[in-house]
Formats: C-alpha cells, structure tokens, sequence
DNA sequence: TATGAATGAGTATTCATTCAT
DNA sequence: AATGAATGAATACTCATTCAT
C-alpha cells in the first residue's frame, strides 16, 4: 500500500485528537477529574491507551486542552450577545446565562471543579482571572450606559451573582428555581 | 501497675482525635479530597496510618466529621448577628461573611468542593440545600422590613451573590477586590 | 485494699484463660481462623487485647491450646462407648459420632479447617496421625472379635468413613442424609 | 512499527495467563487461600501485581479460574474409567482415584479447603454438592449391577469413604496407607 | 492483674504511563 | 499512526502485637 500522505496525516491526527477531546470532556464533565481514567477516556474515544499519549503527554494536558477550548466556546458566543441597546444586551447576556445553566450544566461543574484544584491546575486561576476582568468590563460599560452609578461595583456583583447561581443550581440541581431567578433578574434590570 | 483511668483515656483520645481533625482539615481545604491521602494526614497529624482508623472508620467519615464540625461552628456565629434593626442585622450578615471570606477561605473551599460530590457526600448537599433554605428565609424577613417590594427575589439574589463572591475570592484570591465589594454592598444595602 | 492472695491469683487467671478460649472456640469454629482476628476475641471474652496475650504468646498459640483441648474432650468420651459386648462397642461408637454430627458440626469445622494449614498447625499433624493410629487399633480389635477377616484393612475403611461422613456434611450441610447413612451403617455393622 | 497482530496478543495473553494460574496454584494448593497473597502469586509467576488485574479481575477470581479449571480435567479423565463391566468400571475408579492422591493431592486441598468458605466461595459449594450427587448415582448404578441389596446405601458409603481417604492422606500424609488401602478395596469391591 | 491507645508491616486493588511491536 | 501488554508506585484499609499506665 502507498504511505499516507502528508495532508491525509493532518487530517487523521486532527480527528483522533478530536474524539479523544469530545471523550475526555464528556467523561469528566459527567464524572469528575479523578473518577475518569485515562483508560476508559480511551475506550469512549475507541482509541487505544497508547495513541491518547501520542497526542497528549499526560492526563494534566489532556484537561489543559479542554478547558481552554471550553473557555474559547465561551467567548465566540458571548460575542454575539451584544447590541447598540444596552438593555439589549443585558437581557440577551441574562438569558443566554440561564439557558447555558439549563442545557450544559456540564460546563460549569468542570471549570468550578478544576478551579478548585487550584495547585495542579494553575492555569486555570490566570485564565478566570482574565475572563472575570473583561466581563467586569463588559458589564460596566452596558450598566453605566444604563445610568448606574457605582457602575464597576454593578458589574461586579452581577459577575458574581452569575456564577453564584451556576455554583447553586449546580448544587441543588432541580431544586433550584432558575425559572423564577431569570424572571427576576429581567424585571430588575431590563425594565 | 494499673491501667490508665477512662479520664486518662478520654483525654488522650480526645487529643488524637483532634490532632489528625486539625491535619486533614489543613490538608484537605488547601489540597483537595482525593489529592489528600491517610498516609499524608497521618503524617501530618504524627501519627500511625492505623490510629486514623481507631478513630474514624474510613476516610469519608473523617471528612464527614471534619465537614460537620464546620458547619457547627459557622452556624453559632451566624446567630449572634441578628439584631432588632434589619439594617443592622444585614450590615453584620455582610461584614460577618466578607471577614470569613477573608480568614477562613478554605472553609468556602473544603464545602464548595465536596458538595460538588454529591454521589459521595450526599449529606454535603443535603446540610448546604437545608442551609440554603434557612439564609433565603432569613433575608427575605430582613429585606421584607427594610420594605423591598419582592424580598424573596432579592434574597436568592444576595444569598448566590454571596457564593458567587465566595467562589470567585477562591479562583482569584488575591486579585479579588474583597474590600471595595464589601464597601459596595454596605452601601448599596444598609444606607 | 489488700493485695490478692496467691490462692486468688490462681483462680482469676484460670477463669479469664477459660473466658478467652471459649470466646475464641466460638467465633474461629464458626468464621474461621483469618476471619476471627484477636480483637473479637477479646471483645467476646470481655477482656482487653492486652489481657490476651498476658496469657497466649501470639495467635497461634491461643489456638493452638484450642485444639488439644478439642482432642483431649473427644478421648475422654470416647473411652465411655467401649463395653464388652463389641457389637455394642461399635454401635455406641456410630451413634455417637452421628450425634457429634449433628450436634457439634462446628468441633469438625475447626479440626479440619486447622489440618490443612499444615505449615502454620505442624502440630496438628503430629496429634492426627497419633489418634488415627488410636482409632485404627480400637476399632480393629472390635472388628477382630465380630470375625471379619481383614480387621484392619476394615477398621482403617471405618475410620476413613466417618472423617468422609463428616466432610460431607460440613460441605453440603442440611442436604446431606446423616439419618439415612446412621441406619444404613448400624444395619450393616451391628445386626 | 505495526502494532502486534490479533494473534500475537492472543498468544501472548495466553501465556501470561498460564504463568500466573500455574503459580497461583502452586501457591494457593500448598499454603491455602489467604495465606497466599496477590504479590506472592505475581511474584512467582515473575509477572507486576499490576499486570494480574488485567486478567483476573480479583483474587476471587483468580481462585474462581483455578478451581474451575481443576473441576474440568477431573471430569474428562472420570469418564474414560467407565466399560461395560461393572466390576471393571469400579476397579478402574478405583485405582484412578488412588493414583490422583499420590500424584496431584493438592487438588484435593484447594478444593476441601474452598469447599469449606462456604460464604466466599457459595459457587464451589454448589459445584461440589452437584458433583457429589452425579458420583453417588454413578456408584449406584455399579453397585447394583453387582448385586448390592442397598446400593445407595453402599454408594453413599464408598462416596464418602473416598474423601475420608483424601483428607486422611492429606492430613498425615506419607504416613498414610495409601497402598494397603489400594489393595484392600479392590480385593473387597473387585472380586 | 489489667487496659486500650498506638504501631507498622501487610493486604487487595487502581491507574497513569511506557514500550515492544 | 497505532496498539495494548506490562509496569510500579500509590491508595485505602486491617490486624497481630507492643507498651505506658
């Protein structure tokens, strides 16, 4: 048979990192960082052991990459959120919170979870320091646009409040009453 | 020669107990559950692997102890903050939590992570969904005197806000603007 | 107070020697000697572990006092079956043992058990092969004076029979057919 | 480099598993079950404790295979003894029974020894009780092609005779008459 | 004589990682 | 690029035994 090509290369590592990425976040998201092995990362991926550390040096790396990505995912979306109407805006940035809590819990409890693994992911700290300063931004441009005063101090609490609610919802699941906060929030600041 | 009398031996058992308690609850608030091991903590406190377990009869238990006795100690304090004037009251109730935040982050840390653990500490989240109950009930009858027209909103409202400052002190530590929110609050609140 | 007499020494230690074997009799002929370890011993018996080994050097030796116990008990009644009539003799000695069965399943459970952890119970071996030859020879004089031909050859089928008997009841328990075999055997001995 | 084909695996697979069934056997039928120990057993079969579990998935197991496997050559050999004459096949049972005692006695350790966990091991338990049945209704057959007034009686008897013999000659070993026994069974079963 | 707190070597089991093919 | 057999260090936990009182 003829060797591969360069280009066919390319392609078949990016789709095997790939299914080993979707595997890895899929397992983790769901079962927590300790409780998913590399082995059965592997199996879910139907990729063997040995190709996994083809592609990334350690299980440390491997969860690297998915963070950043699921930080990135983040980012490209919220973009989108934002209008010339300030109140635009925080309403769309207000339900597309809820909606995310509704829909892909997961994502919160893995950033919360590795956060809190502070010393073997420290990167982690410097990327949600960084987020939490350009939402904080973000927000105090819109509130101050809306009139507020203290408009930084607005924005951080509504920083705040957001992944209080995630941290909540995420504890006391169903229980929890997203519906009745989401109309909250709209009421008080999009009226 | 006799044996040591049953108040020699409360002593004793007494100290143990709280030396490997002071050890894991060092150990597990900076490191994490599963990055701490018995050897570790048994290390720590200066004891034997087997000792540990003359006193707690596994790992979860002693966690479980640890995670009680803290709750304990924050509900005490939490009582004596109430006064007759619902101003005062949320004053200290935000004063209280921003000093905790400040001295004792790790307790945030030890709870938000097991709690997150909800397959295996399912008391956790039992106590925290209880707790959450009580705190909303309280600053609803607070925020209700103070004349807020949907106490119960602005209550959930403050009560993930305060986890949502809570979590963020953790992921950001320093870099978090502990002070000037504490300042924000107390004035957006108490004046 | 005043110090115990020589006289009251002598009694305590005989009593708590016997609590202690009793306790140990009990739980290693029903759970087995790994299964039993020397804390439930002393928590059956009602003494410290520390008491314990005041009177047994280690775990082995505790059992092992145990089991010449068990023997002597068994020759002294042994020696009550034999009358002169030997077809009497060899009645009583079935009956007996089918009783033994019955009643005291766990004094076979324990001998057997301990026999084949030759390399630990060496003396166990010695002991054995000593009361065989006992049985053998009692046995083949009875056989002798009932006129079978080859008495040992028989005696030596008997005393194989009954350990055979009692192997099989210990293993399929209540499903095997002690009354059958008991009248089966006495009509084929003792008419 | 290719990976290994299929085939290599298998045979390499195969191999490591023989390796450690035969230590494990070696180890278990000479010292008993937990005297013997997983490292002991990885050890001898000069494999890592590590590479045990990727083919047993506990020491249950592993004794599980063990016992199974012995049960299985037992049955094939069994069946070759029985012809068309009564007396033949008897002798034959006979002598095979005698020659597996002076050759293989540690299969019957293991399995007496397994037999009597009941609580761990229920499956020998069941094997052994089954077993034990087939073995009596074979004798049965024989005995009363020979003419025995009560050959359940005499078939149950000879059943139990036999392990009576094994656990005879397991207990005091060479000092046990195996030949003698030999002789007299065949001349009082055979002629 | 008697106690029970303390030890430490031992147990089965797991899992990230390596490496021959 | 890909495989999976093999490793070894680590884990939670047990228990016979010691020893200060």
């Amino acid at each position: 048979m003829s060797p591969r090509t360069p280009i066919q290369n390319t392609a078949i590592r990016k789709e095997s990192r790939r299914k080993i990425m979707d595997a890895a976040f899929l397992l983790v998201a769901s079962n927590g960082y300790e409780a998913t092995s590399i082995a059965m990362i592997a199996k879910e991926a139907g990729v063997s052991k040995g190709l996994l550390y083809n592609y990334f040096s350690s299980k440390e790396e491997l969860i690297k990459a998915l963070v950043l990505e699921a930080f990135d995912g983040g980012d490209k979306i919220a973009n989108n959120l934002i209008s010339e109407d300030p109140r635009e805006s925080l309403r769309n940035l207000i339900i597309w919170f809820f909606n995310e809590m509704r829909e892909h819990p997961e994502h919160w409890r893995l950033i919360t979870e590795l956060t809190l693994k502070i010393e073997k992911f420290e990167f982690v700290h410097d990327i949600v320091a960084t987020k939490m300063v350009q939402y904080v931004t973000l927000l105090e441009s819109i509130l101050s646009k809306l009139g507020y005063d203290d408009a930084l101090g607005e924005a951080r609490l509504l920083t705040a409040l957001f992944d209080g609610i995630g941290i909540h919802a995420l504890m006391i699941r169903e229980d929890y009453p997203l519906d009745a906060m989401e109309r909250f929030l709209t009421n008080k600041y999009c009226n």
